[in-house]
DNA sequence: CTCGACTATTGCAACGTCGCAATCAACGTC
DNA sequence: GACGTTGATTGCGACGTTGCAATAGTCGAG
């Protein structure tokens, strides 16, 4: 069915290690044999066997991207770029889903599938930091989006805090004062959403002013559907807001969704920013403003970690925990048409 | 640094062969040396080499999915439901996007990288059928979306031509007659476009009419810019639509956005249709009509014919052309609100 | 008590590749 | 013409696993 180094050899007269040899490039060979031994190769249509080769390097070229859905416009952006940015390095990446699923999560940083990656990168949502950086792990691992500064493994996110906070100053710049706070997920040890909160109320402090609790709202997961929920929540309570901060655009989207089918003028009655600036808020009906976190720069810099410690010889270098810049995006939903 | 079965086999007292049949659970094993066995295994936090295993068996069980792009919604979609039915038959899955580039396609489907897969699903763009049915190949293959039933591998599609026909006949029912049709891809072997507006222009000729050919419009990409590019073309040729068919919710949200920012009242100027069913388009201002194809089957689908043909002898049995279902779903797009 | 049948365990070999060290041929030099 | 040097080629072995066949051990039936 399929040829291997013995059968070129075979054909071409000479021995399997020449025919290495040619394969690789890697010791001299006289011009005459590669040529016969490449026409053999041809002939064939030889293709090295993975498994072997990897089983002799003890490397399987292989990246494993873990993160929580691949359907939500954020996460599917983000992996685009990663498998991207990592074939520009030779490296193929398997995809996991966690759904958020702490078992999952605990399973793949415990060495899932057993040395079938070479490195791996992760997007924790279900698991607090101590446990995540509390796992023995038998290959290098990147954190994308966990919060504080730990021991154990290189981490890759945005200034959640202050990005957050810049969004909530740019509505209370606006004369925005009743401004929700959409996506607090109290029940999970999601830090992304808490560190958005805190910006929220921080960017309040720094104006001298105090948030209304009654506009934060809680959300289950962050898909659209949820933002919706939590929009109509907001508004069936009676919270009035004059404008929203969502924790993600997805939310934002469900929310501006709400706002429509109640009748509401976006931005006039109520201005809306998100998080995340994935395609859908650019063509939302008005353009959603958002909070721009340098994706390319993610991807890049979460390969270039993992590229450290796969090929650097001993982990010496302390784990590296690198802020990726964000910017403040603005659009139709929150500046006023008149 | 990782333990193998022979350091598992010295610290338990047995040999190497007998913590395989632990492991695997294939032979029979006294429960005494199970549980001595089992003890070191979890001393040593044993994990079974994987291309080890690879090499042994001859399968990677690793699935190789190759679309063209995984950061627009519907190959997210498609993706994420494709990871997890993989994930359920223990396959892990790598992906590979190819830009619609055909070198890379056609790298792909002469068996890429060696025999790393043990299959391939494929979402061929630039590459006409004859070219991808032409290629020999080693692994299975199946082909997502490409047309005609042919000789040489499995497919699994919707109906596109029928459905874009009753997309077309519900403008038409509506009273709609300038209908664009927006997403043609001439310039690319792209048979899906093409079917879709082998569609539209049948659900025409089943009513008796003729459509205006200049309300046919091309796009370079099928991303929301282009549909934007696209409908802006068409407002400013002076075509008049009264309604849009969009070949992709993407075109369809893209176009939807100028409709918006030119003053067109959704749907009573212009009503809108698109294909695909994104996650966005539900939660669209006003929500999308849209022709949807059952994406979870097209996965389960793709997946069955793939295990099929990987598991099962002799290929003796002729390639598969599975049809998926779809329905219209009708959302406020394209129906008036007064 | 012996023999056969069955269970539990083991050693050997091979999957395909490539690092290492050894071999072999050719050529120039003294 | 013998010798050292360089360049080309080769055989051996090991990466970690598991199929196969063989061995050692156990038990019940006759």
């Amino acid at each position: 069915m399929s040829s291997r180094l013995k059968d070129v050899a075979a054909l071409a007269g000479v021995s399997t290690r020449t025919v290495s040899n040619v394969v690789s490039g890697s010791a001299a060979v006289a011009e005459e044999t590669r040529a016969r031994v490449q026409a053999a190769l041809d002939e064939l249509g030889y293709r090295p066997n993975v498994a072997a080769r990897n089983l002799r390097a003890g490397r399987t070229g292989l990246i494993g991207l873990a993160i929580p859905e691949l359907h939500s416009p954020y996460f599917g952006e983000l992996a685009g770029l990663i498998v991207r940015a990592a074939q520009q390095r030779a490296w193929t990446v398997v995809i996991d889903q966690t759904f958020g699923d702490p078992e999952a999560e605990r399973r793949l940083l415990d060495g899932g599938d057993g040395r079938l990656v070479d490195g791996l990168i992760i997007s924790p949502w279900a698991l607090g930091p101590e446990e995540v950086t509390g796992r023995s792990r038998n290959v290098p691992v990147v954190l994308l989006g966990e919060r504080r500064p730990h021991g154990l493994a290189d981490r890759v996110a945005a200034d959640n805090v202050l990005a957050a906070e810049e969004a909530t100053t740019h509505l209370l710049e606006a004369g925005h004062r009743r401004i929700a706070a959409l996506g607090p997920q109290p029940h999970l040890h999601n830090e992304t959403a808490r560190q958005r909160l805190e910006g929220y109320r921080e960017a309040f402090r720094r104006a001298g002013l105090t948030p209304d609790p009654a506009l934060e709202q809680p959300v289950r997961t962050l898909h659209r559907e949820d933002g919706a929920r939590a929009m109509a929540a907001l508004l069936d309570a009676g919270a009035r807001p004059d404008a929203v901060f969502a924790f993600t655009d997805e939310l934002a989207l469900g929310a501006l969704h709400v706002a429509h089918e109640r009748g509401l003028r976006v931005p006039d009655d109520v201005a809306f920013v998100g998080f995340d600036d994935i395609e859908d808020g650019r063509y939302a009906n008005p353009p959603l403003t958002t909070v721009a976190p340098d994706k390319q720069q993610i991807a890049e810099r979460a390969l270039q970690c993992l590229a450290d410690r796969i090929y650097s010889p001993a982990s010496a270098v302390p784990p590296l925990d690198v802020v990726i810049p964000h910017r403040l995006v603005v659009r139709a939903s929150s500046t006023r048409t008149s």
